[in-house]
DNA sequence: TAGGATAAGTAGCATTTCGCAACCTAATGG
DNA sequence: CCATTAGGTTGCGAAATGCTACTTATCCTA
């Protein structure tokens, strides 16, 4: 049975994403950004963190490239903070967290919901997938090593190959 | 336009998530949990973590119901820690942090790699879907109050209603 | 063009957490 | 009964966090 190396070489990914997001804001800030949260007065009185603190975490997360910061052109005393691509592609993750808070906090009834702007309704629960879209327990996975994945025909998969995943 | 409810007051789910597992070693301790590590002394030196935090950490996690501390039965000075359905719960979460790492961190090729143990195929990367499975993307969404959502009829969603997600 | 207001930080200091190493205690095994 | 093992706890220095006050650059208005 293949285990996955855990010894803290950090093979995996997980240790990467937690060196930039790991820390105690990081994911609060996230999620102001988000929210269409922008500038550092912002991000300070929404979130209630210390300033020296918040300006550390965005120095952060711009140096990991999650954030991008802008001087404005308009007003050159403001500063615009906007999520990168890369920012962006942590929206499942912080969905995934969230839902999880949800399911297992405190019953929040959690108002507002976030829904599909096309047909209003609520997004659904974020799970794991196989290829083909089957839901995955933990009991459905195990580990191989990436040279010995067998790539599949094409059509062969359910969805429109949104290629691996570890 | 709605905008999420950010003032500390943690209306959402996601500072309820970062309570219990915003912690430096929370998801570290996790993946070990998810890979057949049990005992103190497992996690201790596979992930090389000084003991008090690790005490600490477990105690924090079985607090929070995340994992479960059982003494064994054949050997009463070891004991047995386990996920719980909370903590296995996690998985996605866990899974979407570790394959976004993947994708942005420093081009790990990532072995192995998690595969679906019916067709050994990798799972597939973790998204957001609307819910009928529609993938959906940032500027798909937006926020609506609970009690406007308006229920769909039985059949009309493309898959065994997973009820809910914020 | 001075003077005040605003935006985005920085600096100093107290408190908390982290991390290392050594120590402790209970159970086991010979 | 003594050594060993498992799972901690304790003490202490280093680092991160948080609060408040201060600074710097820019804008706006009289």
């Amino acid at each position: 049975m293949l285990r996955e190396p855990l010894a803290e070489g950090m093979e995996c990914g997980l240790p990467a994403a937690l060196e930039a997001m790991g820390e105690r804001w990081s994911f609060m800030i996230l999620r102001a950004a988000f929210n269409g949260i922008h500038h550092f007065e912002e991000f300070q009185t929404e979130l209630g963190i210390a300033r020296n603190i918040l300006s550390n975490r965005l120095q952060r997360l711009v140096g990991h490239g999650i954030m991008e910061r802008r001087v404005m052109e308009c007003d050159r005393r403001k500063v615009h903070y906007r999520l990168t691509a890369k920012g962006i592609d942590l929206l499942p993750t912080m969905v995934a967290l969230r839902q999880w808070g949800e399911r297992w906090g405190s019953g929040i009834p959690s108002t507002p919901v976030l829904v599909d702007e096309r047909d209003l309704q609520p997004v659904r629960a974020i799970v794991l997938q196989a290829h083909d879209g089957r839901p995955l327990g933990i009991h459905d996975l195990c580990w191989m090593h990436a040279h010995e994945v067998r790539p599949l025909r094409d059509g062969q998969s359910g969805e429109p190959a949104v290629a691996l995943a570890g």
